[in-house]
RNA sequence: GGGCCUGUAGCGCAGUCUGGAUAGCGCACUAGCCUUCUAAAUUUGAGGAGAGCUAGGGGUCGCGGGUUCAAAUCCCGUCAGGCCCGCCA
């Protein structure tokens, strides 16, 4: 609708002498279809005229004449009501669908690149569903980007090296645990430890042979890591989750990016050494006396996390040319402003950060280190189940259908959700298939193509038969997707496009069930297939940006 | 103690950025419809299934104040939940 929009500023720009951008900020969509497309409220220009609202409204309405976009302007109380001509909104809408196919909605940029970095679960044990979240919206992000046109790199960064590391190892004994056996070793050792504190010296102690490049320890290291990070990727790939690299903390402590950052900071006069000989850089400048200190040494110099992920950050900022994204959970917000002003402090633009909030069971907080989780294959199986079960009901023996239906269901229940919200985890809700669901949504899909396999469409259009409510609001809806799409990008906001494609496959039942197509016949059938074809490719590519398929039966 | 986020119907959410005309949606509940083209069942009727549709009930937008012609939306305060606050990652 955007043209039109365009088209109405222009005019009132015309007849008001206030700019454009006051205008396209005031002109709203009304509440009701009843009071138009665009409304313009005067109580602003009334104010400047020293006038009565409504004489306003009504004065001004005088000077609009129905033309190609518009049919008719009316005034209700201190409301500028346009009405826009909906045979041209049709036939533009449709059109454009169906010549861009799926890449309808697409910013179209052209040679620009991404880096995003999300995920990256430390290699300990088996993912949880909070951790998934991270997953899920760093992986539609990277999928609305890319859809934009960037040139996006997908990195997966990797904790080798932390003290959980090192307690699995001692677990482990010597021995090669399987994947799914580490959640028990890693629960088991934390137990120990809490009893006997001694056994907690072990595990500096491997840390310590292992900075000092220890090449027994650090294969055991590898070993550990390897597994985990195997184990985990199955997982992920198994929901269509993908990576282009991974990236291991080590390389940043084994190499001398460290070594030189630190030289580099002392440049900027803001490091220093406290009174217990840690490596501190002074923040307070920008982040107050509470917040303002990041340590980045030990007292034996060796690096901290906040140190090497400095180094690592510094790295994937230079790769990324034009979007630099990270996704990370709520418990690093603090760290991250510290690390952003870190990189202020060099120079550096610091990367885009979605953050999201923490997935809490009914009883509270997940922790894998006592063990009170959902783990992540848990709730996939019982997605699948749950998809296969209700596909037996309908004897349909299609063996892929079940995952794409259930890890659908999975995904959508995740990122509909705006992800700053606190989820709690529920069982009924992470899987319900009614309603506001990926099911309702991947099922309107399916009739929809249901209804294309059928007939024919000859390329005989008349748009100004798409005249009733039911297909006036759904070609509305469908013209709306670009702007959804500029807004999700903006914000990187999945949660956007979750909430545009539930609509839009409510619009479209309720074209369904009362507009019938294959019945009809002539132009009338030939328009409303166009608007159907127009909205499986809409529908197709929303839920596509999300990771979730359409199937075209169900 | 300090900082950030959240609070909208019994439950789960959208709307808050960018203030605007009766606060939307789903689940559950009540009453209907089913006609297409998904699926299943039936094919005279009646009934069943459904991830389908329609309508209905249900709201102090956490609470208090302020700004404004106008506040769920902006500002201040307050309460409740989540997260964080120097050798974890």
């Amino acid at each position: 609708m955007d043209a039109f929009k365009q088209h109405i500023v222009k005019l009132l720009k015309k007849n008001t002498q206030i700019n454009e951008d006051e205008i396209s900020t005031l002109l709203e969509v009304p509440p009701n279809p009843n009071f138009g497309d665009y409304s313009f409220p005067c109580f602003l220009l009334a104010q400047n005229l020293k006038q009565n609202p409504v004489e306003v409204a009504s004065n001004l309405s005088k000077y609009f004449l129905k033309d190609e976009f518009i049919s008719r302007v009316e005034c209700k109380g201190a409301y500028l009501n346009f009405f826009i001509n909906q045979a041209k909104l049709n036939e533009v809408t449709v059109k454009e669908i169906l010549k861009l196919k799926e890449r309808y909605g697409s910013m179209h940029l052209k040679g620009k690149r991404a880096l995003i970095e999300h995920t990256s679960i430390n290699p300990n044990a088996e993912p949880h569903v909070g951790r998934a979240r991270n997953a899920f919206i760093g992986d539609a992000i990277v999928r609305l980007i890319r859809f934009n046109g960037y040139k996006t790199e997908v990195h997966y960064y990797i904790n080798d090296i932390g003290k959980q590391i090192a307690m699995l190892v001692l677990a482990a004994n010597g021995k090669k645990p399987k994947f799914h056996e580490l959640i028990d070793l890693y629960i088991e050792i934390n137990k120990k430890i809490e009893k006997n504190p001694e056994i907690e010296k072990k595990v500096f102690e491997l840390l310590n042979k292992l900075e000092k490049g220890n090449k027994k320890v650090k294969k055991q290291f590898n070993d550990i890591v390897k597994i985990c990070v195997e184990g985990q990727n199955e997982i992920l790939n198994d929901l269509g989750i993908k990576y282009d690299f991974f990236d291991y903390e080590s390389k940043y402590l084994f190499n001398k990016d460290c070594e030189n950052l630190l030289k580099e900071l002392v440049n900027t006069k803001k490091l220093f050494t406290d009174n217990e000989q840690r490596q501190v850089l002074d923040l307070r400048e920008s982040l107050g006396e509470e917040q303002g200190f990041f340590v980045l040494t030990r007292a034996d110099g060796t690096s901290l996390y906040g140190l090497r992920d400095l180094a690592y950050t510094i790295y994937k900022i230079k790769k990324a040319k034009d979007r630099n994204i990270v996704v990370l959970g709520e418990d690093q917000k603090l760290y991250f402003t510290q690390l952003r002003a870190a990189l202020k402090l060099l120079n550096y633009r610091a990367p885009e950060i979605v953050h999201y909030s923490f997935v809490l069971l009914q009883e509270g907080k997940m922790s894998t280190r006592k063990g009170n989780v959902v783990l992540l294959s848990e709730f996939m199986n019982e997605a699948e189940k749950k998809a296969r079960g209700e596909l037996d009901k309908r004897k349909n023996q299609d063996k892929r259908l079940a995952k794409i239906i259930g890890y659908g269901a999975l995904k959508y229940s995740v990122l509909k959700n705006s992800p700053e919200k606190n989820v709690i985890f529920d069982w009924d809700q992470a899987l319900t298939f009614d309603g506001e669901s990926s099911p309702y949504i991947q099922y309107s899909y399916a009739r929809a193509s249901s209804i294309l396999k059928k007939v024919k469409m000859d390329k005989k259009f008349k748009f100004d038969l798409l005249n009733n409510k039911y297909e006036i609001e759904l070609v509305k809806l469908l013209s709306n997707f670009p702007g959804v799409i500029n807004k999700a990008s903006r914000d990187l906001k999945p949660n956007y496009i979750a909430n545009y494609s539930y609509d839009l496959a409510q619009k479209f039942n309720e074209f369904y069930h009362n507009c019938p197509v294959i019945k009809e016949s002539g132009e009338l059938r030939n328009t409303r297939l166009a608007l159907v074809l127009a909205f499986t490719y809409v529908i197709q590519t929303s839920l596509n940006l999300l990771g979730i398929e359409a199937p075209e039966k169900m």
